[in-house]
DNA sequence: CCTTTCAGTGAACATCCGTACACTGAAACC
DNA sequence: GGTTTCAGTGTACGGATGTTCACTGAAAGG
């Protein structure tokens, strides 16, 4: 195993087969739950025997939480994307569920993961995704303190705020990217039902506008 | 095992037992996920041979899905509370609120089973649990449909705010009983808010009254 | 060039897993 | 009161699990 055309350095190769291990571990997660995982099967798909492992990870809960941290990479990116190009108050709800959509499709399994795991069995994982969210929420509390109309609004106000975006969009993700949502047809919907739930909780209830059928 | 005090008919015993093993799941359930379990744990706990199992579940993803049914008993029990005694429509999310604290207490594990196995890792149960997630929002936009200011809506908007709602309820409804929220104080501010965000879909960002502190 | 490092090997381990099978003994039934 | 039913027993199995340990062979380094 693990011999390739010429040239590659040794820590190249324990590169890779890290890389392999993650992957087969995202691969894997797509239809189990970490808590369910195996080291074996792990390494027999990346085609490593079970020892080779530690080589890499002290544990598997190790591994969970390079899982964590990748992800959250990936899920930082999209924010930075929507944040680059400064789109008007109006416009920010449908810039973000396009970034949204378009890096769902690049990093499927990472937003699958979160998903899953967000609530899910294991305690440091669970605990890890949790402590990342709520900085995200922070972090997201503090770029809505600009905008126009909520200057005035405190520290406590604002965290509401992003707290029900945030779980918004974790939940519509998970649920465009998750299991059932392979009919592209199933996912526009979801995308358009969280576009509509984003801009009523702007507007309200109160000064909600009936979708015209 | 299974003796008793004097006079007990024997399907009393079988579901004794049946209901022991349910318990023992949604105890074990409290510390990993439904698709690590195990049959042999399961029935060391209630004190039966592990081949007994079989006498009451023909597999454990049935016994899963007899958790699901009576986990939504437990979620419908609480939507009529609030229901029976029709509560001003301005109190409503106040009344729903302490509803769902008070049940709370006398079902946590089940409110913990279904936030923890609804994007969890077994597929029927998963399927299960979105099932009954849909019938409860399209009751409660049915519900909603007779509020003072949405008689004009249609089905869809009303679909989009039951969904907002039920989101909202059952993630709430996890970090309160799920791991974390042990402390008494951690649980009321929660709570709190949930109310907040509750109120804030329904006036919407724009009405919002900045909470004073 | 010779030595060191170390990713991956392969056998062995103790333990857990689900399930098949023949069984027992007491409650249920006629 | 004799027969049937059936929840729970006990043994036994084949296979999967994580982890140990001493090992190999090629790349890295002096």
């Amino acid at each position: 195993m693990t011999t390739q055309p010429a040239t590659e350095t040794r820590q190249e190769r324990k590169e890779r087969t890290r890389r392999a291990l993650l992957d087969a571990a995202l691969d894997q997660l797509a239809e189990e739950s970490f808590g369910s995982l195996s080291l074996r099967r792990l390494t027999k798909q990346v085609g490593i025997v079970p020892t080779a492992f530690y080589r890499h990870f002290s544990s598997l809960d190790e591994m969970g939480l390079a899982l964590v941290d990748e992800s959250f990479v990936s899920l930082r990116a999209m924010i930075r994307d929507v944040r680059r190009d400064q789109p008007p108050p109006d416009e920010l709800i449908e810039r973000s569920v396009d970034v949204l959509s378009r890096q769902l499709d690049a990093n499927m399994a990472h937003f699958r993961f979160i998903g899953r795991e967000r609530y899910g069995g294991v305690a440091p994982i669970r605990e890890a995704i949790a402590h990342e969210l709520g900085l995200i929420e922070r972090e997201l509390a503090t770029d809505l303190a600009r905008m126009p109309g909520l200057e005035a609004w405190g520290a406590a106000d604002l965290q509401l705020l992003a707290g029900l975006f945030v779980n918004l969009m974790v939940v519509a993700a998970y649920e465009m990217v998750g299991p059932g949502a392979e009919d592209p047809a199933v996912r526009r919907e979801i995308e358009e039902t969280l576009r509509h739930q984003a801009r009523m909780i702007v507007v309200g209830v109160a000064g909600w506008q009936p979708l015209e059928r």
